[in-house]
DNA sequence: CGCATTGTGTACCGAATGGTAGATATATTA
DNA sequence: TAATATATCTACCATTCGGTACACAATGCG
């Protein structure tokens, strides 16, 4: 234990707090002020704890990311059939976008969306950039693997599939803070993989 | 001509300056102040004209579907092959979400990834929502015309191929704001359209 | 105990938000 | 010309924004 008067919250207990406010209400729409009452506690405190509200974004990020969208990636990797994990990565993300416990939809796409205006930091965007491109990234290296395997033909254009079906997830995040449901999603899915013949 | 002093600005000509702003940045976004200086008019002339930011922005999207989403809808009835239309559908909705002349994206969809906010009257949440709904919509007819042409098969699950199709234009729309090239987005189309069995 | 160190909340800062009061300017009507 | 009606802009309103100064509370160390 450090010297002075000890902290009254842990700083990453205060992460799964602050996440939800963001991931609802984007960077911008996010107020300080709701963060701090999410977590329960006083600004000067989170400004203490984190620096300001890029950082304490940052971190949420970071924790989203590993909370959440590391189990797609995981989920996607794992499954031997190159077709059928995508399929799953594609259900999986339709559960988590429509999931009752946290908000709806993706908070990379939520937050991007209205990361062009000026009182969004430049490190937030970029963040939130590199975020979207690493997801088109994995799904192109399953792909490429799939490919390996034989459970994709060789002259498919593995970089066009994977933004497409990168594009679908963006689409389904959309849909999910629209308001339609889990069900129709799966339908969607079940169209969206008719593009890959079996 | 009534009474009083006229206007030294037309209404009509306004919402085209003001539209490429919410345009930009969604209704929380686009502040009262940029929008008066887009039109090149002071805020009280502006409210005078229009009562406040929500009609404003009621006003603008009407403008939008009628000078932008029309022309889309417009084609994909015109054209009588029901695949050709959609696939073409599909890549003007690409040719608008990245013209230079505007900003990158769907207004539609920008606008509504940030209306959980309070700050964002019932009423334009309501209207996003019908827009939304009223483009899945006329795909659902254009395909059950298709149907009935005999261009898609007879148990083909139109429901859920309209709600694909325009999912993906959604996801299209986050796509063309995160800074994916059109020749990327074009690609995605064409992986889009291999659900759908010539 | 006294001292240094650190976290805490209250109460504030300047700036920006949506919206408006009120004075003034420009038109038609009588 | 006088009266009426509408548009215009400056200057302001209360509120909220991200961020902080400061007094105080709570710890470890001597």
């Amino acid at each position: 234990m450090g010297r002075g008067r000890p902290r009254e919250f842990d700083p990453e207990m205060a992460l799964d707090r602050v996440l939800p406010v963001f991931w609802r209400d984007g960077f911008e729409g996010a107020s300080v002020q709701e963060l701090a009452a999410a977590v329960g506690v006083s600004k000067p405190s989170l400004y203490a704890a984190y620096g300001n509200k890029e950082a304490l974004f940052l971190a949420a990020l970071e924790r989203y990311l590993s909370a959440f969208a590391a189990g797609l990636v995981e989920q996607l990797e794992s499954e031997p059939d190159g077709r059928a994990a995508v399929r799953q990565y594609l259900r999986d993300t339709v559960a988590l976008y429509t999931d009752r416990s946290h908000p709806f939809g993706c908070l990379i796409v939520t937050a991007a969306t209205t990361s062009d205006s000026a009182a969004v930091p430049a490190a937030v965007r970029s963040a939130l950039c590199a975020s979207m491109r690493k997801a088109a990234t994995v799904i192109e290296e399953r792909l490429r693997r799939a490919q390996r395997d034989g459970h994709l033909r060789e002259n498919a254009d593995v970089s066009a599939m994977a933004h497409y079906f990168h594009t679908v997830t963006s689409g389904l995040s959309v849909q999910a803070k629209a308001g339609t449901s889990r069900e129709t999603m799966l339908l969607v899915v079940d169209e969206a993989m008719k593009s890959w013949a079996a």
